[in-house]
DNA sequence: GTCTATATTACGATAGAC
DNA sequence: GTCTATCGTAATATAGAC
């Protein structure tokens, strides 16, 4: 993956290029000029290969929706107890986020100023329900403690998961993937008390 | 939704409108005709009250970040064993992020694209350590389970805490702040699954 | 304190040469 | 595919009347 990938840029190259900035800047904090900068081409050229800003916010976000929504279609999410199936999306969201980071970082700062960022709001608001589906029936099963609402305890575990785009960096001195995910599931089921 | 409290605006009213349009379109996507649309009045007659965008970010952020670190100021939070002073602090994170909701919702976006956001990021980091520490006394004195990295366990519970301004609304329909307050400590310290 | 009018700069996007 | 030059718009901020 070491590629320099500069002789010419296509849309897919571009786009990292500028997920990187949209994420460092903000998206509405970023302008064809500070793109233009970090590509190495100018304004014009951008245009030669994306209709504009928002395309590339669209490709992006479109690319951390599939690989979340892939989660469900995956066999571990469809069969068995639900307790176990949301444990695996639980963990596959993890991976998928770091997999994925900078796109699912930018999903998940979307305001919704335009078209294309309140469809994302709306795809995301879909794949939550899914999960908060899955918690219910869990619960329904009796594995999941029945002092804690549903729908409450969804979002806080959604909000652990997505709150890791604000720290995870993939260069090797921090916790690797297999380390957050395992944090993750440990916290999530089990609670930072130590048992005795 | 017009006019409420129409008389004369001081920095602290216009703060408060300023506030709510810069966490629905995101500080970058907020211009000085937005801000002079939500208020009423001219954009010039904002220049009057506060020297530019940034002061009104400045203050609103500085409210946020006096409300979080006036908890490590609390008795509960300085005395008895180091799970219980965490256990303190958790909950009044959640107690402090939902009484000044709009100013912590502001503070927790910012990117770093100016000074004053810089400054509330490095005021965030401070706050983050102060209770990483706590986090590291309590599994010190054996209260915090040892399969967990403190440094990972805190973002992620800071990321569980911090995500409720994503959906929290005080509109009497969802959970309360006593509810979300007694789900997070809950979670955060026993985690989803039955115990049985 | 608030207004209208405007200076000035930055932005997204396009035209047309090479 | 990439460039320079530029258009039209919208942004931050100021000037000066009332």
């Amino acid at each position: 993956m070491t590629t320099a990938k500069r002789d010419t840029y296509t849309p897919e190259s571009l786009l990292s290029v500028a997920v990187r900035v949209f994420n460092d800047r903000g998206y509405d904090g970023t302008s064809m000029e500070h793109l233009s900068k970090a590509a190495g081409i100018s304004k014009s050229s951008i245009y030669h290969h994306v209709s504009g800003k928002e395309e590339l916010l669209r490709r992006a976000v479109s690319r951390a929706l599939d690989g979340l929504f892939g989660i469900l279609d995956e066999e571990h999410a469809r069969v068995g107890p639900a307790a176990g199936r949301l444990e695996h999306v639980v963990r596959r969201m993890v991976e998928v986020l770091i997999a994925e980071l900078p796109y699912v970082t930018l999903l998940l700062r979307v305001r919704g100023n335009t078209a294309t960022e309140r469809w994302a709001l709306e795809r995301r608001r879909d794949f939550d329900h899914r999960v908060a589906e899955l918690l219910k029936a869990a619960a329904a099963e009796g594995d999941i403690r029945d002092d804690l609402d549903g729908r409450l305890a969804t979002r806080l575990v959604f909000g652990m998961i997505n709150s890791i785009v604000e720290w995870y960096r993939p260069d090797g001195r921090g916790a690797g993937e297999r380390e957050v995910a395992d944090a993750v599931v440990r916290l999530v089921f089990g609670g930072l008390r130590e048992v005795r």
